[in-house]
DNA sequence: CACTATCCTTCGGCTTTGACGAAGGATAGT
DNA sequence: ACTATCCTTCGTCAAAGCCGAAGGATAGTG
């Protein structure tokens, strides 16, 4: 599929307009280039994108959804620009950063404020998305730092302490673990368990502990979200383990218990993490220390 | 900012390639060629986007968000190649729908998927997005259907009643009103409000409401999301109003009473939205009565 | 029923764009 | 000094793409 953003825009104009004519207008082309150009369009994707008929053209579906499209890259080449542009005028850099909702919900947000109010030449985008997401992003080099729960897969990644999240453990209303004061895992590993699918990296770290422990969990039922989690420990089905900042998320209306986790390892240390360090630009390498040099 | 898809592809594979040439041969272009695209994009930007080193070439922080937007595109273009294919090869149309939350954790996945299942020729994306977002995206023409609660704001816009979600009071611990089984909101206008910003459709009906009964609400505090109504009726700041679907999001550790309205008006009608229903591409139309026609 | 007003398509001519190979220049390792 | 890379510049040339004009289809109008 060749077409390039001229065809694009002129797409948009013409179905805007209700008419090649009046797209053709729009686009400051003749109408017979316009004409040309949505010809060739339409040889491209194999179908008629425009219906003819008397008082113009109107998209067929296939045109809308080309119309879809269209907007959507002409848009993304306005942003492009727009952040190019202050390029051109002295901007340094763009940092990109990815947060999962531990470190997001807390002292990130400040720490980014206190740098950027430093460095009035660098932007930034933070955005929160799940762990593996940030993973898979600073490996193929789409985000510049991402902060994480220290976990498996991140073999390969520079990385730095940043904080820590608590894990809890969450029992039925009434179960007898839930009136101690301190909860041991090894107090829970004999208990039934709701565990999360394979590959999730608390589920990994939790089978470890508990082979460490010289216990096999017994998983009851394998869920993939941590609202099914908490659905299942609600209903009674076994008790489960999982951060607090997601337990925190939950429905209010579940009824159990929460418990935090009284081993060392159940405190999750949040990470800050770069693909390499000193490949970064200057200004996300700056980015960098200021965030993992402030205070906790 | 001039530039085609060609320029790109090519500085993505220059960047990765780490050499003009080894970039030139990737993307099928003459080593001069390569090297007078990648001069003419520097023109357009206004800064270097690589710089020159002896063993080749590598990305200047302008450089790297070039590439950053360029991959953007390019997938984004990957993605429109795809859909438009299944035109080609027989696809009637491809439905845009958007959902509030409340819509979404009900009947309408259910719908949608008889609908596909009955239309094999049509393809769908569903995605979860804020009423006030769908709202936009039916006038702009982003989307083919919007499901959303029936609230201001949708003037011109063609709807059809789609289910309903219920207004709940949020209450301190302990509160008086707590006790009763139904609980109106002429009970509650007397009390100290936590209020939700203006423009906010949820604030306007209360407000409307309110009125009606000859009242006006004590707003103590106003806040923007129901994250923070929840944490300040915790705190016994006054009492809230919300949906069903939102109370079930808040943090479980909050302590609060929760009672459903018993007034009429309070059961939030869902509708399936449209901009002009007589101008839907048909496969849109079919979805559209399809929706409309399944059991509550 | 001829006339007119739109609107799309096609055609021939012409300008501009952009690809290419070759030559030139810079740099670091041998 | 020589060689191996790698980027830039230059002149040539073919193709892409623009334009105005002419042609054809269709529906409303007097």
């Amino acid at each position: 599929m060749r077409f390039d953003f001229t065809d694009l825009r002129l797409f948009l104009a013409v179905v805007e307009a209700g008419s090649i004519t009046g797209g053709a207008r729009r686009a400051n082309l003749a109408l017979a280039s316009a004409s040309a150009r949505v010809r060739a369009l339409e040889g491209q994707v194999g179908v008629p994108l425009l219906v003819r008929a008397r008082a113009g053209v109107r998209p067929t579906p296939a045109g809308e959804a080309f119309g879809h499209h269209a907007r959507l890259l002409v848009q993304q080449a306005e942003r492009m620009r727009g952040e190019l542009d202050r390029f051109g005028s002295g901007l340094k850099g763009h940092l990109r950063l990815w947060s999962n909702t531990a470190a997001l919900s807390g002292r990130l947000p400040m720490d980014l404020a206190r740098f950027l109010a430093r460095h009035p030449e660098v932007d930034a985008d933070l955005e929160e998305r799940p762990s593996t997401a940030i993973v898979r992003a600073l490996r193929e080099g789409v985000i510049h730092l991402g902060v994480l729960s220290e976990a498996v897969g991140l073999t390969g990644l520079d990385r730095r302490p940043y904080g820590e999240d608590r894990l809890m453990a969450l029992l039925p209303a009434g179960h007898p673990l839930a009136r101690g004061e301190d909860l041991a895992f090894a107090d829970l590993a004999n208990e039934a368990f709701v565990g999360l699918a394979a590959g999730i990296a608390l589920n990994d770290m939790l089978t470890n502990e508990a082979a460490r422990l010289g216990l096999a969990l017994k998983i009851r039922v394998r869920v993939t979200s941590f609202a099914a989690l908490g659905d299942m420990v609600a209903a009674g089905v076994g008790v489960g383990v999982l951060p607090l900042t997601e337990r925190q998320r939950l429905p209010a209306h579940l009824t159990m218990e929460t418990r935090p986790l009284a081993d060392a390892w159940s405190r999750r240390r949040l990470v800050l993490a770069v693909r390499q360090a000193d490949r970064l630009p200057a200004f996300a390498r700056e980015a960098l220390d200021a965030l993992s040099m402030s205070e906790d």
